[in-house]
DNA sequence: CATGAATGAGTCTTCATTCAT
DNA sequence: GATGAATGAAGACTCATTCAT
C-alpha cells in the first residue's frame, strides 16, 4: 500500500493566510515516513528527517514532542495515503477493477519494493517488535486496507470477503518480502500478476 | 522459517574435553538470534546478547570483533535451523507430506509469530534496509528454502516448481506479517489450512 | 615554534552578539593543542581536552566530528601561532634580527621544552606513526616555518637560503629534543646562543 | 642510532641448554622496539609485539608483568644496539673514522628515517610525556650515546668534546625530525654530508 | 612453562532532547 | 515561532591484564 503515491504535494499557491505550521508539520511527518522506509526507524536520527524536511533540528521540537511522536506521524502519513488512494479507486465502477487497479499500482512500484520492502508493511514489521501503541496504530492502517478490500469483495458478491481480503493482503506483503529479500522485482511483477488472474477468476 | 527449532542443544554431557569455545560462539549466535527476533536489531544491545547468552560482555568481542559479525552469526544460525529442519523433513517419504510438515510447523509457531513475526523474515527485513553484505546473507537463506521447497514439488511431477516454490514461501511471510501486524494467531492457523489444503489439491 | 604564544585571547568584551560558536572551537582547538603537547595525542582523552575547555564531553561532538578533527584542529592552531609569530617578527626592520629573536623565543621557552619538548615537533613526530593525512598537515606547518626562514636568509643575501633554513630548524628540533629527553633546559640555552652567533657570523 | 643493526640474531644453534626463555625475552624485546618505532608505543598493542616475536599473547605475561616493562626492554634493547655499534666502530683506528662511520651509519637508514623517524629518538620523545622512570632510561641511552662521541672529540684532542658531542647529536636527531616530518630522505643525505665534512674540518 | 580464553575498566562516538536567544 | 547550540545518557569497541588448564 501507500504506493500510487501520487499525492500531489497540494500547497496550492493560492492558497493563502493558513499557518505554515500545518505544512512543516505535514512536510515532516512525510518525510519521517519517507526515511523509515529507506533507513527503519532505529536508524534514523531525527537530524534526518529535518534535513529531508528542510526544517531545522531544534524547530522539530516544536510540532513533535518526541521521535515516537514523529513514528505516530509517519503512520498518519500512511494512513492519508491509503485513504486517499482508497477514494480514488472508488471512482472506479466495478470492485473488480478497484482490486486490479490496486494490485496493479503495488506492481509498479515494483522496484522500490526491491530496494526497501513495501513502504507500510516494513514499518509496521518494525514496530511490531514494541510494545508501545506504536504498533496498534499500524494494525489499525492495516485493518484500514483489509476492511476496503474487504468491501470490494462484498460488492462482488462473495460471503467470504474478509477472507479473500485477508488472502489478498497477505500476498501482497509476502511477495514485498521475498521482493525485497531477494532483490528482484521480477517476482513482485510475476506474483501481481497472478493475483489478478485470481481476481478475474473469482468475479 | 526457523521454526520446529527444537534443535536439541547437542552437547551431549558425554564430549570429554573439547575446547568449549565453539559451544560458547554457538550460544552467543542462537543468543543474537533470538534477541533480534524480539527487539529487532537496531534495539538490541551487546549487553542484551551477552546477558542471555551468561558471557561477559567483554568477552564477546573474542568471538565477534564487531557487531555485524554477531547479525551475520545470527543469520547463520538461522541458516542452520534450516538445515537441520529440512533435514528432518527429507526423511518423510512423500514430497508433499513434507511441505504440508513444513506448513504444520510453522502454523504451530503461529503464537510467537503473533508477537514477533517469522524469526528469520522480519530479520531479512530489517537488513534489507542496509546495503552492507548482510543482506545478501539473508537472501542466500531465503533461497535455500526456496530452493528446498521447489525440489519438494519438482518430486511432485510439477514442472512450475519454482513458481510453486516462490507462491508458497510468499504465503507464509505473507500470513506471517499479517499474523504479527494484527497480533492474531487465528490468521496463520486459517492460512495455514489453506495451504495445506492446496498442497493437497496439487498433488 | 608555537612559542611567543602569546596570543592574547582576542575577545574584546565589546563584541556584542556575535555567535560564541567560533569561540569556543577555538577554545577546544587550543585546549587540544596545549594536552596534545602534555600528554601526547594518544594518551589524551576527549574528556581531558573537553574539562580544560571548560566544555561538556558530549558538546565537543558539536564542533568536531571525531578525534582526528580535533588533532587537525590542533595543528590549525599551531598554523595560526606561526603565523601571528612571524607577523610580529616581520615588524623588525632586520631580516638577521627577527631570526635572532625567534631564535630567542625558543630559548625562552626552554623550561617547557625541557619537560614536554617542542610542542609542534613532538606532536608532527607523533603524527608521522600515522598515515592518515593528519602527517601532511603537520607536514605543511613545518615547512611554512622553513619557507619563512629561508625568506629571511634569502633577504640577508644567502644564495644558499633554503639550506641555511632547514639547518636552523633542524638545529632547533634537535635541540628541543636533547632538551626535553635529558630534562636539561641548559642544552637549549647553550645551543641556542651558538646558534644566534651563527646567525651573527653569516650576516 | 639504532642503526647499523646488524645486530646477528645471534643463537648461536650450538649453544646447548641455556633455558629457551632468554631468547624469547629478547624476541619480544626487539619485536617491542620495532612496532613501538613503526606505531609508537601507545598505538601498539600487546598482540602486536606478540604476534611479531611469533609469542603467543598469554605468553607474554610470563616474561614481563606489565606493558611498561616491555617498553624498558624496549630502551634496553637500544642500549644494547647502540653498545654493539660502538663496540664495532671502536674497531677503527681513526677517532674521527669513527664519528663519520657513525654518522654514515645514519645516512645509510635514511628511508626508515623518513617514513617513522630515529627509532631511539622517537620513542624518547613519546616516553618524555610520561613522568614514571622510563623517560629515564631512555635519558641514560641517549647520555650514553653522546658519551661515547664525546670520547671521540676527546681523543681528537677537542677540549670542548661535550659540546661537539651534544651538537653532533642533537644536528642527528633534528634531521631525523625534519627528514620524518617532510618525508624527505634527501634531507638525511644532504645534512649528514654536511655534518661528516664538519668532523673533517675539526679534524 | 605454554596458551586460549576471560574480564572489566575505559574511550570514542551518537543522539534524543532541551535551552537560550 | 524559529534556531543554533548544549547536554548527558547510552552503546560499540579496545585492550591490558589475569586465569584455568
Amino acid at each position: 500500500m501507500s504506493t500510487l503515491s501520487q499525492v500531489t504535494d497540494s500547497d496550492s499557491p493560492t492558497r493563502p493566510v493558513r499557518r505554515r505550521g500545518g505544512a512543516k508539520r505535514e512536510r515532516l511527518a512525510n518525510a519521517a515516513a519517507e526515511v523509515f522506509h529507506r533507513q527503519g526507524v532505529e536508524k534514523t536520527t531525527l537530524n534526518d528527517i529535518a534535513r529531508l524536511a528542510d526544517v531545522p533540528v531544534g524547530n522539530v521540537y516544536y510540532y513533535f514532542k518526541t521521535k515516537d511522536q514523529l513514528v505516530e506521524a509517519a503512520v498518519g502519513a500512511h494512513r492519508a495515503r491509503l485513504a486517499a488512494l482508497t477514494e480514488r479507486l472508488d471512482a472506479l465502477p466495478e470492485p473488480a477493477d478497484r482490486l486490479k487497479a490496486l494490485i496493479t499500482g503495488w506492481v509498479d512500484q515494483r522496484e522500490t519494493a526491491a530496494r526497501f520492502g513495501c513502504p507500510f508493511g516494513t514499518l509496521a514489521t518494525e514496530l511490531d517488535k514494541r510494545d508501545d501503541g506504536l504498533d496498534q496504530a499500524a494494525a489499525e492502517v492495516m485493518r484500514a486496507l483489509i476492511a476496503w478490500v474487504s468491501g470490494q469483495f462484498t460488492q462482488m458478491g462473495r460471503p467470504d470477503a474478509q477472507d479473500l481480503a485477508v488472502e489478498l493482503v497477505a500476498a501482497y506483503q509476502g511477495m514485498s518480502v521475498l521482493t525485497n529479500t531477494l532483490r528482484d522485482p521480477g517476482i513482485m511483477a510475476a506474483r501481481g500478476a497472478r493475483l489478478i488472474a485470481w481476481i478475474d477468476g473469482l468475479a
